[in-house]
DNA sequence: GGACTAGTTGGCAAATATGCCAACTATGCC
DNA sequence: GGCATAGTTGGCATATTTGCCAACTAGTCC
């Protein structure tokens, strides 16, 4: 019996468990919606006019990212408005913007 | 003219960039290699029996990684060697595990 | 040069994600 | 109740991603 396999299994388990929240990420309309966000809440036609997509398209991001955790909701009167639910985000956005900045090119960043 | 168009053009231009960089880290074997390079450099080979997949689909995973700025990479002799390219990442995943742990349920994280 | 090890790339089938339409629920107003 | 507005869900065609195979390049050692 390996003594490392039990201990690799909760790696895989806990990377697999990120991926849920980075996958609901990764997509330039959901990482618009989040930049959005950041500058305080919006409901869902705010945002379907800021993206320039369908209503049900972005109601179904919205539905992604607040099972992943990234967001949270409240419905007042016939509107739901949507949270950042991590006020850690934006430090993150920073750390992606290095990573953009350091050009792809093998080059370490500088955070 | 509208004032606010050209301001969105950016807004949408950066997310895109951006979510390149995030879809790069959007896997269960991605973050798995995140994890082990975290503690340390370490040849394909190695990151191969970790994650116990391809040695083919591991070295796309890392071409992709790569060219997205997540790593750097250094050949020695016959190995070559990956690296994390950025010291802001475990801040990253620590911010990450708190949105995994206030539950996907409405709940904000308290980080 | 020839054999061996380490890693990468092209190709392609299978799996997954995306985005729109139509149909629906829920709230507010008359 | 009837109608309008806001948002969600099911379905499905299209686009993207994944992962393995076969074939390749690049070092090392004899």
């Amino acid at each position: 019996m390996p003594t490392a396999a039990p201990r690799l299994r909760t790696l895989k388990s806990h990377a697999s468990d990120r991926s849920v929240v980075v996958k609901a990420m990764a997509h330039p309309t959901r990482l618009l919606i989040m930049e959005a966000l950041m500058q305080g809440e919006c409901c869902v036609n705010e945002l379907t006019d800021m993206a320039g997509c369908d209503i049900t398209t972005l109601s179904k991001h919205l539905a992604v990212m607040k099972r992943a955790g990234l967001l949270v909701c409240e419905k007042r009167g016939l509107n739901v408005y949507y949270q950042i639910a991590c006020p850690c985000f934006p430090e993150f956005f920073r750390c992606i913007d290095l990573v953009i900045r350091a050009g792809r090119k093998n080059l370490r960043c500088a955070c």
